[in-house]
RNA sequence: GGGGGCGUAGCUCAAUUGGUUAGAGUCCCAGACUGUCGAUCUGGUUGUUGCGGGUUCGAGUCCCGUCGCUCCCGCCA
């Protein structure tokens, strides 16, 4: 139906008779002469209808509205010297018509289809026509670019030898971890499927099936409440690796993140990717997944305190907590009211109060606190901190994991209004030697990350005396302050696997229901293995400068993980209930 | 489950302490115009103020409930 695409005409096709065909994007009526920017996915061209070359097709041209899908056949032009468009890239053409065909019309659309207008628009609006949503420019563009991650690390990992294997999406509930998405099964009444929420013990399986090294791009279902940056059905570049170290795991995803990013134009990426440990990255950032795009680092300066005059640091320092500040430069002119705010969210995350100085231009510390301070703390918090006229610091007196957490949020809203934030760098660090278990209150430990990851090798006896100093074979990748990924070299020795269930308390009934194949599978040959998933979607968000995952997902779901478009999910026939043997009944 | 924000014309928004007939831009419709590219000019149409109830002489505005979208906490092994 067409010669050409709308994105791909230049000076060099000039004089050529070329068909075009596309959407209405603008129409300027002249009068005489009629100007149409003609759509496709490849770009815009303008395309003139002028009586004088042939009076039917201009008199037809009139009839277009904006998304009337169209066809023009026309004679490519030079436009007259200053008419040219530098803002297009076929600017420097037109393709003069005496033909146009209108393929269909199109009702005046619910929004605007321009980028700049489209970003107002309410969302729901937009994703209840999706399908117009993504006729824009920049969803387009976020397609491709999608297409383009997807496509490099195919071509990556099957250059490294890897095999890409589909995982069954009807599979079993495992109790732990998130609610699972559920589906009937007609064949055995009352029983039923989960959606898989990954394909964790799969890849575990395949590795004891010799695969060696497995890939895919999985779709994973969690049935949990959503985030700008979380879906209840999302992807995952889900891999598996036999006879394995983290060091293999490294190695491999800082070669496949360096050649995504080259691919879609965002390289190169300094290779190897920098490393902190989880205790590095909690002490330095008050984060398992740190900003490094930004300094603002958090500083331990209980050693100055210890026997202060002033009680709430001393109090803090004598019941085995700490006091951590954060000197964010340039920051020392910010109104109380910013203070107040950021007060209210030090308490959010468990601090009493913020105590801060702001250092004035001319040097002078304000403070309600510094009244406090001897002239050796000062000087010591000056030279620790690097305290300079125009700084602002805050400090955070509480135990260490709280005071790290809460330094931690408050350092991203201070880069954030200090703009030191380089929002077009992308910084990788991997999260390495992250703990084993967190310890419950009642002294039942949870597993971290899950409960086939291998502990340090060392650690393994303190399974059963202190299992919350166990440190994992489990890391994590972080990009500007997001968690991209995380993994762990695996568990491949079946009496450290049932050890590990049994000092989770899980009953031994149950192991055997839940795990007991996975058990059975390690004790016939498991070669030791690990792996790594990798949020595809926060992936492609970020490379595409997205807010939200939902701009980089075709059909995404609300935040009541509802289908605008579609209307899903949705009742169903009576007959449809019963061939699955189901009883809605509502509960209130 | 909890906290915040939003909901007025197709779209984006305005509307004073609760006060007359709810406005603007844009879109859309009609007309004019032969070089525009956010075309321009003239004229015109468009309202269950999300929905339901209440207070009041009078509610877009205040109160209660409810629905939807969104951000966050919890949750996400």
């Amino acid at each position: 139906m067409r010669t050409h695409t709308c994105g791909e005409l230049r000076s060099r096709h000039l004089g050529q008779r070329v068909t075009l065909c596309g959407w209405v994007d603008t129409v300027r009526d002249h009068g005489g002469v009629i100007f149409i920017d003609l759509r496709d996915r490849y770009g815009v061209t303008q395309v003139i209808f002028d009586p004088n070359d042939s009076q039917q097709a201009w008199e037809d041209s009139q009839k277009t509205r904006g998304e009337y899908v169209i066809q023009v056949e026309g004679v490519v032009e030079a436009r007259p010297g200053e008419m040219a468009n530098a803002k297009l890239a076929t600017g420097e053409i037109e393709v003069r018509c005496d033909t146009i065909q209108i393929l269909n019309k199109s009702k005046t659309p619910p929004f605007p289809l321009d980028d700049k207008e489209a970003e107002k628009v309410t969302e729901d609006l937009r994703l209840t026509y999706r399908y117009l949503d993504l006729r824009r420019a920049t969803m387009q563009e976020n397609l491709r670019v999608r297409h383009q991650m997807s496509q490099s690390v195919r071509q990556y990992l099957d250059g490294a030898d890897f095999t890409e294997v589909e995982t069954p999406i009807l599979t079993k509930s495992t109790p732990e971890g998130a609610r699972d998405y559920l589906v009937p099964s007609r064949v055995v009444p009352g029983s039923f499927y989960a959606l898989p929420q990954a394909p964790q013990q799969y890849k575990q399986l395949l590795m004891m099936a010799g695969v060696d090294r497995y890939f895919q791009i999985a779709r994973c279902f969690r049935d949990e409440d959503l985030r700008a940056d979380r879906q209840p059905e999302f992807t995952q570049i889900d891999i598996e690796m036999s006879f394995i170290t983290p060091e293999d795991v490294y190695s491999l995803i800082d070669g496949l993140i360096a050649n995504v990013m080259e691919a879609v134009g965002k390289g190169p990426v300094a290779t190897p990717i920098p490393r902190l440990t989880y205790k590095d990255a909690m002490n330095r950032f008050g984060s398992d997944k740190p900003d490094v795009r930004f300094g603002m680092e958090l500083v331990d300066v209980s050693a100055i305190f210890t026997g202060t005059d002033f009680k709430v640091f001393r109090q803090v320092i004598e019941q085995g907590g700490v006091v951590k500040a954060v000197n964010a430069k340039t920051l020392g002119g910010v109104p109380i009211r910013v203070m107040d705010d950021w007060t209210a969210v030090a308490k959010e995350w468990g601090l009493g109060g913020l105590a801060y100085i702001r250092c004035q231009d001319d040097g002078e510390w304000k403070s309600p606190i510094v009244k406090f301070f001897s002239d050796e703390e000062k000087a010591q918090l000056q030279n620790q901190l690097d305290i300079q006229p125009g700084d602002l610091v805050f400090f955070a007196a509480d135990s260490r994991s709280v005071a790290n957490k809460a330094l931690g949020h408050l350092r991203l809203l201070a880069g954030d209004m200090a703009g030191v934030i380089d929002h077009s760098a992308f910084a990788f660090t991997w999260v390495t030697d992250f703990p084993l278990f967190e310890v419950g209150p009642d002294g039942k430990p949870i597993p971290v990350h899950h409960p086939f990851t291998a502990s340090h090798p060392d650690d393994i006896d303190l399974l059963e005396t202190d299992p919350g100093k166990m440190r994992a074979q489990a890391y994590d990748i972080v990009m500007n302050g997001v968690e991209l990924g995380g993994g762990s070299i695996r568990i491949h020795d079946p009496e450290v696997q049932a050890r590990i269930f049994q000092a989770l308390r899980i009953p031994q009934a149950e192991i055997e229901d839940r795990f007991g194949h996975l058990i059975r599978a390690l004790s016939f040959g498991a070669p030791p293995h690990g792996g790594i998933a990798l949020g595809f979607d926060r992936f492609v968000m970020m490379v595409a400068g997205e807010d939200s995952i939902r701009d980089v997902i075709a059909f995404p779901k609300t935040q009541k993980a509802m289908d605008l478009m579609m209307n899903a999910p949705a009742t169903v026939d009576a007959k449809q209930l019963r061939d699955v043997h189901i009883n809605v009944d509502l509960v209130e």
